[in-house]
DNA sequence: CTTGAACGATAACATATGTTATCAAGTTTT
DNA sequence: AAAACTTGATAACATATGTTATCGTTCAAG
């Protein structure tokens, strides 16, 4: 969480690397599970290399609710803080090159930090920040049909479109791959109007 | 936000006695907007009494997206702290009884706490624990259908079933009143069957 | 008391979306 | 190179859900 505010808040460059030493890195090939529903979230994971994603299971197929990518990290930060099972499985979708920073370094770090004399508002903003997309996700989610939602990747992270399989996708759309597919050729023919 | 804390950090209790003046206690009929979409929040608003909702508008028909009753209180936390843009409105269901701190006081209020030895900790458990709860919105809403998060409902809200217009919940589903109708009409059947 | 909203159920029909099956092309494994 | 798997498109059919319209009830405003 915190290594997403590096440019923002430049003290904590001194704390990075300073727990740099204490991330192992790791070369997992696809489809490695690295965090299963119902487990609690052992460690903080930066992407040097490839491509993630967080889903949930429900009955046997399952729906994608979030993509990472190089120079990304994630953690389940609320499962770290309250210390529940997490309700989201995490797992690579490419083969990737990560950086793991076992839980108790980050809740040693976070110990650290809360002695910065700005740490209260560096996290009122930070959690501010990722309320703000979650929400938005959220309410992309409920609001536009999955049509809007699939122009929306196309038109701001196209990163996605191309580098991940399309039933990833279409899960993260909230439909099936088939009715994915249909959409794709609706709008195939809409540009070809001309 | 910081007030849904009081049992759980008793220190705060003097903080709210001390802004409890500056409060405006309001009487407003039901459908009354209090925050309209694209605005930026400009109050904590508490409940004492009344029921309150949050939606979001596409294209005229509305999206329910939470409901907050008696002792509650509510505000676009990132809202204020982003300065953002709300991308939902907040009315009133029924006529209502609301205290209302202007945003002035609670920036102050934050600014005052931020003093306080633990608040960062208080920060942090208190995010995560909102994170939690979103995410546990977000899960049920993209994994369960419409009828079990309708069971959910009655299970774990029944206040909720017994005071929202069917409308409201509806929208809150996901679907339309008639669709809610079916639910319901099925889920009687299904009981009756002894 | 009467009138008109607001609320909720239901039917009939239209549309959106899921499911299953099949085919083809590309990749990886053996 | 052959086999197995992954990915993606498409058709046919089934189901879920939306839309519109109608009706009865309740409840508040005149």
């Amino acid at each position: 969480m915190f290594f997403h505010f590096r440019q923002k808040f430049p003290q904590l460059n001194a704390y990075w690397d300073k727990y740099l030493p204490f991330q192992k890195r790791q070369e997992v090939p696809a489809k490695t599970l690295l965090l299963a529903e119902g487990r609690r979230s052992q460690q903080y994971i930066f992407i040097e290399k490839g491509c993630l994603r967080a889903f949930l299971n429900k009955d046997g197929n399952d729906k994608t609710v979030q993509f990472f990518f190089e120079q990304e990290g994630l953690a389940s930060f609320e499962s770290f803080v309250n210390n529940t099972p997490s309700v989201i499985s995490i797992e690579t979708i490419e083969p990737s090159i990560l950086y793991m920073l076992p839980k108790k370094y980050v809740l040693q770090l976070v110990e650290e930090l809360s002695r910065e004399p700005n740490f209260a508002q560096m996290v009122l903003q930070m959690s501010a920040q990722r309320q703000a997309h979650y929400m938005n996700e959220f309410v992309s989610f409920i609001r536009d049909t999955p049509e809007q939602r699939y122009q929306n990747l196309l038109k701001k992270k196209p990163k996605i479109v191309q580098r991940v399989p399309q039933h990833y996708i279409a899960s993260y759309l909230g439909v099936s791959t088939v009715h994915l597919s249909r959409i794709k050729s609706k709008l195939a023919k809409g540009k070809s109007h001309f």
